[in-house]
DNA sequence: GTGAAAGCGCTAACAG
DNA sequence: CTGTTAGCGCTTTCAC
């Protein structure tokens, strides 16, 4: 491993130049520093960013907690967060919780001494844990509320508005909503706003759930919405099972019930029909959060936090369509 | 934070003592031990693993190069790579190289110097590049031959086979294979497998490509398969964007035309009709890749290399039937 | 079984 | 502008 001392010795220069030439270049003479960065290249020496780390106190890592890697919701926000945090760069390292709370604290727990601070997207963690953890290590949370910290939020409430005007507007006037696991923050906004903008319109919604944030909790909700002509899900998966399960009991969507699913996600975008859907903008949250996390490492300690809303809205495609006549 | 040094003060032991309890714990009376880590819980001491490394030459990280983390095909992967990297104490950099060689060179020379090894899934690296990196860091590559390094392969030429035979045997004379990228290994072994077991039944086989390896290649392809009663496609992806192409053109799938995807992805299994694919065992190749990269990292600079060969196989569903009687 | 001392690769005052 | 010195948090001889 080639290492500063040998840039050092055999560019005739001290050790403490090669480092500036490195990590403050303006403090050194351009002659000297164009000669160390040549025999460096020659080298091929790479500063050591552990070693760095020691004495400055920043990595230049990031970590990124996600419940899930493989539920397709993530890895749009994996791949944006980690491309944004190169190109300001930032290494960063994932992990995958299984939605298993004790999991999740460990890993924030034994990386936050390798990162400069750590994104947490839905985490499973009570807010008090959230809170404590924060005192170790820089956090941003993606996706849920967590009072008095930084927070990256998608306005999904929004998009649930929009959904049930669609929906009404198209006629509908027996909606079901398919609702997502009980500790989601997602699935009791998506709630409040759709019933809310229901009864608004003056038309009733039934609220059916906790349900599998999966293609099976789709498929199992098949026989609980008899008697709707519409259904917003609480993701695309439920969506996508709700359909094949109508499917398999006959009906036809849309022309029996039409069904709107939540994320916008590749297996909804391919779909036939395609599915309506509210679209989330995971990307953009992941570039927002790694700006907020890196901003909060930046003032230290106790920096002010924020809430970020962003907003999301209905794609509308090919899964609904015009209440038929009764 | 918490260091070593607080650790012994609390203890009235010397830092070494405390050092040892955690990366040596024989070597340190059973009582002392007790001692030790009872004020390190206490005060929340945790080891700071990038200084550790910094003595030790082993950071405990790995990296994992793939891609595009949102190509369906990885996430499984990543997720299991992950996750069994855990389970032996491992943290691992996830980055995504955009299909850019450059920036894959890159990632790998600045994270080089904070993991013990990287894990290169679908270089687009040129062998010799490849080689070269090798001296610096310890690498494993998944899904491309790299003669002279430790590969994990996924034989995608036994499920290719099978799906021939499968086509073959339903009664369908006229197949066609869409292929990938120019570049990919993987459309190289599926092209030959396919062609020479259609040889061997005395079946022409068109192949038809290069393609994008998306559903816009499938869809863009579907009208160069005319003529063709089955087509096997480079993945799930092609097959898909192909169905879709097809439905747009009035034929019915499997009715038709039959079709078979690889990869058995989830938009794969999501689709109607469910799509006939072959398997590749991203999950295993993930862990065989992390346990072979663990053990070259053991085993030191010139570990001897190997190749491990993953079965694939043929899933029946239902994008595939007996071939109409002409 | 435990302490003392040196050092991993690098940065950060402080002189000069 | 550049060299000297000290030290980040930890491990690792080497003594005792």
């Amino acid at each position: 491993m080639v290492t500063i001392r040998d840039v050092a010795r055999a560019s005739g220069v001290h050790v403490s130049t090669v480092s500036r030439t490195f990590s403050a270049p303006h403090l050194v003479n351009e002659k000297t520093r164009q000669a160390v960065l040549a025999v460096a290249a020659q080298l091929g020496y790479r500063p050591n960013r552990a070693a760095r780390a020691l004495t400055t106190g920043r990595t230049h890592n990031l970590g990124l907690i996600v419940a899930d890697i493989a539920n397709p919701f993530f890895p749009p926000l994996i791949k944006a967060a980690q491309g944004h945090a190169r190109e300001r760069d930032y290494h960063v390292f994932v992990a995958d919780t299984d939605e298993d709370p004790v999991l999740e604290q460990e890993l924030i727990e034994t990386l936050s001494k390798q990162v400069d601070g750590v994104l947490l997207c839905s985490p499973r963690l009570s807010n008090q844990t959230i809170h404590r953890l924060r005192a170790e290590v820089p956090l941003v949370i993606v996706n849920r509320r967590v009072k008095g910290l930084t927070t990256v939020l998608m306005d999904v409430g929004q998009g649930a508005r929009a959904a049930i005007d669609h929906l009404v507007g198209l006629g509908h006037r027996r909606i079901a909503l398919l609702t997502g696991p009980p500790g989601s923050w997602t699935s009791g906004e998506i709630r409040q706003a759709a019933t809310d903008r229901a009864a608004e319109a003056g038309v009733p919604l039934t609220v059916v759930g906790p349900n599998e944030p999966t293609e099976q909790g789709g498929l199992a909700a098949a026989d609980k919405i008899a008697g709707h002509s519409a259904v917003l899900c609480y993701n695309d998966l439920v969506a996508l099972g709700l359909i094949e399960g109508l499917v398999e009991r006959g009906l036809s969507v849309p022309g029996d019930v039409s069904v709107i699913g939540i994320d916008d996600s590749l297996p909804g975008r391919l779909n036939r029909p395609k599915l309506t859907t509210i679209t989330m903008p995971t990307a953009a949250a992941g570039r927002m959060a790694v700006d907020l996390l890196l901003a909060a490492v930046g003032a230290g300690e106790h920096a002010p936090h924020t809430t970020v809303r962003l907003e999301t809205s209905l794609v509308i495609r090919e899964s609904t369509q015009r209440a038929s006549e009764p």
